[in-house]
DNA sequence: TTGCAATCGCAACTAAGTTGCGTTTAAATT
DNA sequence: AATTTAAACGCAACTTAGTTGCGATTGCAA
């Protein structure tokens, strides 16, 4: 798969990341374009764009689905496997510029992990 | 809330997680008690149990929620906030007797973490 | 400007989990 | 042992995120 035309839908999902370096979880960019594209679509894009390598997705606490920009990911390959950071107070979820090493483990093998952080963002600190 | 009465629902779950220390999801146990147990119930007991520290959940690389017992976990508070381990052979899930420590991050407070390493388990590397 | 595969919208569906409510039951009390 | 009653239960209907099938539309290359 693969974004292959630059549609008008893609412009307009694009568009969201492109306003702030914060996450959007799918269900929030469903309700964001609405009355623009069907949901349907919407859902169908993020894959696609993930596919891409142009976002890449992560769970928050509760399950749901959040998308954001990637910075050094090829098509083949997420390159960029950081946590992620989700504020307790406001819901706030980024990405964090941090490496979290994991130990080996005994008799298993590593592949890949998934962190989320959770606590205060910096705006609801002050 | 919390388990008051030691009905035979809650025996019959408990006892799937006597079985071994492996961790099950909502959606097995579900299925494996389908005759004994309405769904409703097992949800219920399920929340019931986590809330009394007798089991502690977490969320998989799907957001599929598993359950496993608690070790050290007390009425009031979960305590072993450790890492959990899902196998990308054969899906098997538990948890992980480490402690991963997340580094001070500027500006924000950190105060929980949610760890999901998958990888190969014992069984599937041989 | 024409052809057509990619893309889209719509409606219907799937599946995990929840809610409301009437019935059953554990277990304390008499 | 019988009574009582709130906790626990089963059932049906609902909620919601996400998916599927399919016919209509559209980007874009020839």
């Amino acid at each position: 798969m693969g974004v292959i035309r630059k549609t008008q839908s893609v412009s307009l999902v694009l568009n969201e990341f492109e306003k702030n370096s914060k996450a959007i979880s799918a269900i929030e960019l469903v309700k964001r374009l609405d009355d623009k594209i069907n949901k349907t679509t919407v859902y169908r894009l993020l894959d696609k764009l993930e596919d891409d390598g142009l976002l890449h997705y992560f769970l928050d606490s509760n399950g749901v689905k959040w998308f954001a920009k990637c910075k050094i990911c090829s098509k083949s390959k997420h390159h960029d496997v950081h946590p992620h950071f989700q504020c307790t107070d406001c819901g706030i979820v980024d990405c964090l510029e941090i490496k979290i090493t994991i130990p080996e483990i005994p008799n298993r093998k590593v592949v890949n992990s998934q962190i989320l952080v959770l606590g205060q963002c910096d705006l609801c600190l002050q």
